[in-house]
DNA sequence: GCCGCAAGCAAGTACCCACTTGCGGAAATG
DNA sequence: CATTTCCGCAAGTGGGTACTTGCTTGCGGC
């Protein structure tokens, strides 16, 4: 049963390298050491093995938690926009193959998508627990605001091979830099300030700021 | 001539959906109405043709245009981020296949990035003239910030579709939310929160504020 | 009327692909 | 010792793919 687990692994690494089309199954057995005929007897079909490759590489595993009380917006925002970055940039060839594919392979795709779909939700509702304990000043759209970071760390992750001259380097600066711009477009910025000792300290964290 | 034009765009449709291992020579003889045999004989192979139609697809051309000189940052910005993400919106399916098949074929995928490159220069200038003429308040890291914007444009724009519901919609009100977001984000919120009547008008427009 | 050119059609070549069949060896299991 | 299970090896099948060759047809210019 071990061979099977490398034939999944290999199958991903190809995968990501050149598509689905591109995964030979010669070139996968290849790249798992193990002689092509076994893929058919342990999975029958080319496709039902990378379905399952995609399916079972972690993708949807676990992720990065934002605390349930924030009590350091920036410090905590900052750790969990790192992890999710490298996390993103590891399985970025990954994430493009399936993305591009989605026509062809909507599975594949969707395998893929759950990971930023969960991180995105998990953001929203820290923007919520935000502004439930009054570290946000106005309205926030928290969808608009939670996508907008998202997409900079996609973006970041996804494209900073292919366009290195656009995105602050090294990555670790970019996320400090995402982290600050982001808190301050939703007026959470006091917090970031206070760090730098400017101003005073965080506002009324009992107060439940206006409407729903 | 005019059948060389139509192979051309014929076969970047077809590159866009089925990448370059599924772009056979039938299909895009095929797309394009064309006998296949046209295709070795104006091209003489598979490679120029994809290359050709790739190059010549128009992701270089035009660009829309921020103002030189800032009068109403949230306007301009908005309708230049509208047409942003339209364009980038209606080329994803090609952006995403050279993107992900840039280890195999190096050269579309510059073609496909040169885009957003041209276009995030252009928001770097732009927030440099923001800075210039007083409409930002503090300090701003203009590399960093016009990483987020573009690169929340891009995720919207090529994620929309494979996960619809971590995004604003419809599409015009997700561009006004980000645009809102990104100019608080830069300390230039001012100009926004005037349009609603609230804050008084920008600030001192011949002052260069602080450093470089 | 004729020439040259662009394009279609038919057929073929050499290769790659997913997948099959048949055989034999190794190692665990009874 | 015998059986089962897993795996590798050799060979092959049917289909797709890039690309070639030889021939024919339509069309504009001289």
């Amino acid at each position: 049963m071990e061979r099977r687990e490398e034939l999944l692994r290999a199958a991903a690494r190809v995968y990501a390298r050149h598509g689905y089309r591109g995964s030979t199954t010669r070139r996968i057995a290849n790249e798992a050491g193990v002689n092509e005929i076994t893929i058919f007897r342990q999975f029958g079909t080319k496709d039902t093995l990378i379905h399952e490759a995609i399916a079972s590489c972690g993708m949807g595993g676990p992720l990065a938690a934002l605390p349930k009380l924030p009590v350091d917006p920036n410090a905590e925002l900052q750790k969990w926009v790192a992890a999710l970055r490298t996390h993103i940039g590891n399985n970025r060839l990954l994430m493009r193959r399936c993305m591009s594919e989605r026509d062809e392979h909507p599975q594949l795709s969707d395998s893929a998508s759950r990971g930023p779909m969960r991180a995105t939700a998990e953001l929203q509702e820290y923007i919520g627990r935000l502004q439930a304990n009054g570290f946000i000043t106005g309205e926030v759209e928290a969808k608009a605001a939670a996508a907008m970071l998202i997409g900079t760390i996609f973006s970041d992750a996804m494209g900073r091979d292919t366009m290195p001259d656009i995105y602050p380097s090294p990555p670790a600066l970019a996320v400090t830099q995402y982290t600050t711009l982001f808190l301050r477009a939703i007026g959470a910025a006091s917090t970031v300030a206070a760090s730098n000792g400017a101003v005073p300290r965080v506002i009324d964290r009992l107060q439940t700021s206006s409407s729903n």
